[in-house]
Order: C-alpha cells, then sequence, then structure tokens
DNA sequence: AATGAATGAGGATTCATTCAT
DNA sequence: GATGAATGAATCCTCATTCAT
C-alpha cells in the first residue's frame, strides 16, 4: 500500500487535520492520536514525519502564515496605489480562507503557542514583522514620518477584530472588518495623524 | 497551626498564584501542584476549596475581570465630561495593575479558554459588553448613533493592544497605549464617523 | 452546643447513616464524610467516635446482626414446638425490618467484608453458627441426625433468597420468602431427609 | 518484541489476572497497576485495551459467565432425560473450573458489581434468566405449573451454597454441593412440590 | 512506508486521617 | 465534645513517544 511519493500528501493532511482539530477544541489540548486519525494515518506516522508535536504545531503556523502571506501577495499584485496596496494588505487577513472558524481558532491558540515555544514566537515575529513592513512602506507616501506609528495601530486593529472573532463575538465576516480597519484608516490618513 | 477563618486567605492566594503560574508559563498548561505549593498549600486543600482544576481557574478569571472593574469604577468617579470619561475607560484597561506581564498573559489565555469553558466565555462576554456599555454610553453625547460602531473599533483596538502586548512586542507601556488609543478616538471625533 | 450524653446518639446516628449510605451506593465505596453528613456531624467526629473508617463498618454490622438476633429471639419466644421454633426462626430473617432494600444491600456487602476483614468473618461467622445451631437444635427432634445436614440446607437457601433479593430479581417481600423455605422445609421434614 | 495479533492473548491475560486478583483481594478493590503486573504488562496497557477499570471487571464477568454457559452447555449435551439434564445444569455450575476460590470469590463481588454498574446487574440477569429457564423446561414435565417455582427454590439454593463457600464456611467441594442440591430436587420432586 | 504494540511519566482527583483550636 | 483546616498517599487515566516488524 504504502505509494511512493505520499509523503507530501500526508504532511499536507497532517496539517490540515491540525488546524480542523485545533479549531474545532477552541484550544491546543489536542491529542496526536486525534490530529492523525483525523488525517487517517497512524500517530506513530505523524511522529515520523514531523519529529513529534511541537513540530506537528510549528508546521500548521507555519502554512497558516504562508497561506495568509501568498494571500497579501496576490492582492498586491493587483494594487497600483499606496491606498490600493493599504486596502488589499488589510483585505487580505480578512479574506475567505483566512478568516473562517478554525483559521481564527487556530490564530488565537498561536499566539499561545507563541509566548511557550520560542520557535513559534518567531514565526509570529515574522508575520509581523512583514505585515508592518508593508504597511509603513505603503503608509509612508501618505503620512511620511507618523507611518510607523500608524501602522502599529493598524496591525492592533486588525489583531484585535481578529481576537474578538475569536470569541463568537463581533464581527463574523471579513467584509465588515475589512471595512472597519479601512474607515479607521480613513481618519487616520485625513490629518496625517 | 490551622486557624479558623482561613478559607478567603486560602483562596485568595491560590488565585494569585494562579495568574502568576499562568503568567510565567505563558498558557494554561500548569499544575495544580505548581499553584498550590506556590501558594503555599497542598494541591489537595486547592481541590477542597474550588471544586477542581477548572473552576481555579474560573476563579482567577473573576479575579481579574473584577479587579479590571474596580478600576474603571475608580476612574470614572472621577471624570466628569463624556469625553474625560471615555479616557477613564481607555486608562483603566492600561493602568498597572491591570497591564503588568502575568495578568496581560492570564488575560490572553482566558481568551483560548473563553472558547473551550462555556463558563469562562459568559465571563468574558459579561466583561465585554460593559465596555462596550460604557463607551457607547459615552459616545452617544459626541457622535449620534455612530457610538455603537466607534465603540466597537475602540474595544478592538484595545484588546488587539493587549494581545500584542502578551506577545513582546508593541508598546510594553499601558501610558504609550492609552496614548495610542486616544489619538484614534480625536481622529474618529473630528468628523462624527 | 456540645451536650452530655451525646456520644451514644450520635453513634447511633452514625451506624444508622452508615447502612443507608451502603444502601444507598450499593456498595461499601462510601466515603466517611457522606457517612458524617447524613449523620449530622463532621467526618472528624466519626474517627474520634470509631477510630476508624473499618470500625464504622464493623460497628454497622454488629448492629444488623444484633438487630436480627433480637429478632430471633423474640420470635422464639412465642413459639411452643420445634416447627413452631424452626419456622419462627426462618421468618425472623425475613421480617420488614431485616429485609428492607437498605438492609439487604448492606448484608451483600458484609460478606465482601468478611472476605477481607478478619474480624468481619468473626462476626458473620458467629452469626452463621447461631442461626446453624437454632435450626440444629429445633431439627434433632423432627429429623435426628440429619439435623446438621438439613439445618445447612436451610441456611443456604435462606442465604441464596437474601442474594437474589439483593439483586432486585426475585422476591421483593418477606412473607413469599418465607413461605418458600417453609415449603422447602416441609419436603426435608416429609421423608426425614 | 511487539509482535502482531497481541491483543487477544493481552486481554486474556488481564482477564485472568482480574479474576486472580480478586479473588486474592476478596473485594473488587484491587487497582488497576496490579492486574497489569500480574498479567505482565503496563497499566497503561490495560486501559488502552479495555478503556477503564469497570470494562476491565466487565470483561472479566463476561468470561466467567462464558465459562459457566460453555460447562452448561457441554454437560446438557449429555443428559437425555428432563431428570439428566436438571442434575447436569446443577453440576455444571459445581465443576472444579467454576467452583475454584478464586471464581467464586470474583462471583460474590460481581453481585455487588451488579447492584452499581448497570451494564453489570444486565450481565448476571441475563444468567440468572438463562439458569431459571434451563431449570423450568426440564422441571414442567416432572412438576407442571409448579415448575418456575421449584426452579426459583434450587436457584436460590444453589446461590446461597455459593455464597456460603465465599465465605470460607461450608462445604469447599463441588461434589458435595451438587449432591445437597441434588438431594434438595429429589425431595421437591417427590411429591411435585 | 506504515503501524500495532507498549510504556513511562505525569497530572487531576479523592479520601482517610490528623491536629490545633 | 466537636470541627475546620490540612495533607500524604494512592489511584485512575491520558498521552507523547519509541520500537520491532
Amino acid at each position: 500500500m504504502p505509494k511512493l511519493g505520499m509523503e507530501p500528501i500526508r504532511r499536507e493532511a497532517l496539517v490540515q487535520a491540525t488546524i480542523a482539530e485545533i479549531g474545532d477544541a477552541g484550544s491546543l489540548d489536542v491529542t496526536v492520536s486525534r490530529i492523525a486519525r483525523r488525517a487517517g494515518v497512524s500517530a506513530a506516522l505523524a511522529h515520523h514525519y514531523f519529529g513529534g508535536k511541537e513540530q506537528i504545531f510549528l508546521a500548521a503556523m507555519r502554512h497558516i502564515l504562508a497561506q495568509y502571506g501568498a494571500g497579501v501577495r496576490l492582492a498586491l499584485a493587483g494594487a497600483r496605489t499606496p491606498r490600493a496596496r493599504l486596502d488589499a494588505v488589510i483585505a487580505a487577513g480578512f479574506s475567505p480562507e483566512n478568516f473562517d472558524e478554525a483559521t481564527i481558532g487556530a490564530w488565537l491558540n498561536f499566539y499561545v503557542q507563541a509566548r511557550v515555544v520560542p520557535e513559534a514566537g518567531r514565526l509570529l515575529r515574522v508575520y509581523q514583522r512583514r505585515l508592518r513592513s508593508n504597511l509603513v512602506h505603503d503608509l509612508r507616501p501618505l503620512v511620511g514620518d507618523a507611518a510607523p506609528d500608524v501602522a502599529e495601530t493598524l496591525a492592533a486593529l486588525i489583531d484585535g477584530i481578529y481576537i474578538r472573532a475569536a470569541l463568537g463575538e463581533g464581527l463574523p465576516d471579513g467584509a465588515a472588518a475589512t471595512a472597519r480597519v479601512a474607515r479607521v484608516l480613513d481618519r487616520l490618513l485625513e490629518t496625517g495623524e
């Protein structure tokens, strides 16, 4: 039965199962066994591929961050003006594939993981740095030296909306979330904050 | 050694130990034993008083929320104008006793807990409702019907700053956090968004 | 509040609570705390009076056996012929105060206890010896040397009916139980087995 | 060391160890650890295969009842007349493999378990129903409508002898037990009770 | 490549029992 | 006499992880 080239397929399945399982559980209290069963493989295989539970979680984080990154890149490709690019970056975070139940739940838990596992912290910081750098880059032409500060505000607002979505309160849909952030951006741009 | 009336003292000690332990660990992966040892009692006593680990966590949440609530009430007592009251509410969340390492860490984890334990979700929602209602009440005279929307934006921003503080990134000090939110509020008020 | 002469009252209450608790639980898996609470005293007091859990169980056994013994003695007092005395002994075991749910349940569990705690075994054996001796004494005039054997059969039958009552199967009422044993006795007497 | 197809072997070993352990202890107060050690495996494996302590006990009950049932079936296979079948049923219960120390001890404790765990009660009731039905079936030709009543008496007598054997008093050997029941059956048949 | 078998380590929880008041 | 306070010891159970096949 073991086929050639199964590894990438299995890894992908395990990563997806991990995210789904975390989403279902609402926490990182998920067992490797459950993840493996959901992916249709044995727990031993999960270990074989990833080396350990922590690595499985990290792979899931990487997957989510990569997916987010790809979304941003895609959105940026079609944007011409700084403002259009800003809107693109903001919208990307709330696009359907990043803003669904399971992903949001996983995201919240990765914040926790980032406080515990150094490598997880590194991953999350890379994402944040990239987000901020994207924002700053396009804010600079609009607000000048206030860019870093405005960027931080926007980033915090985005994270806050995410976190509130994780609680089931607040907006369940990405369009409204995007609109909210965009509106704040409007105000901050009006006077150059 | 056994004195009378020890119960409230032990409970308080255990709650403090729980928050500190969660803060240290960065996650809810703390054992009752460690909490108890930190509080200077046996694990059995912790169970005796609270009934179980989950209840201990809930007690810690209640403590943190109550402390926050008291801070808000205190701050509101000295504020006269709507804007002053808004600033008071915002500042209360970032006051030193609410915005220290351990409390922030515990807070983040309570967000997770809220997704898993219904009672925890209820507690957090009560806090959010109260915060929103405070904000809406004082925004109404300033922005009219936009009040709920502005309130939601402010609440999300506050939560976002909290979460980022939990990651060790962003502002470590409450004054700056307060200032950031206040500045956004300024902009939002200017045009009555 | 402590009154003089409370001890016998408390002991009695604790013994009754023990039997009731065992009856409710269906097993000896009852805690001293529960027993004490049911008796309206603290667990510490139960220990103070009895010395330990095992002693509490033994006291309950003694109580049940004593109650049974008293019933037998009372029944024998009014019986004149050997057969009447046999019937009296049989009926005593199935009288309402010995054949209620809780007592039957406790009884079954004391059989278990008898295999574990030597003193419990001794108590049960004393009861059995007395029952057998009563039966033999009155069977002798009726069946001669077969008396010990017939007695053993009757005793086993009585125990069997008890045990089956404990399971909720078979007869729930003492009159029928008595009749059953009496009928068997009739047959055994007919030919002097 | 891990071979394939170990599961049934381990299960069997654990069940045997459970019966032996209960027999030794004289009660259900045996730990999973001790059972597992006796079976030569870890406690974790016992849980892995059975799911929990209660299930282990149930498996042991099922084993004992199945063994008893097999013995009855075997004995019935060689019996031609109703009376021979009755004797076979009676003797089966007291055959060496059903009437040894450990099994008797376990049996008594299963009576207790039956009062506490519904599934255990169901198992025991199935056995009792089957025994009664066997007896009634073969008593009918001999005593007509009195069959159910005589069957109940015999069943109670059998249980009673069992229980007394559990106490270490009375007959330690099955032959005598069988003879005792057979003799009572003789008497009950003489007049058709 | 993949898995069933197996376990060590650890944690929540329960409870009888002790003791100072 | 009576109890709240407190704990050590035990036990069930879970789970990540390893290993031979």
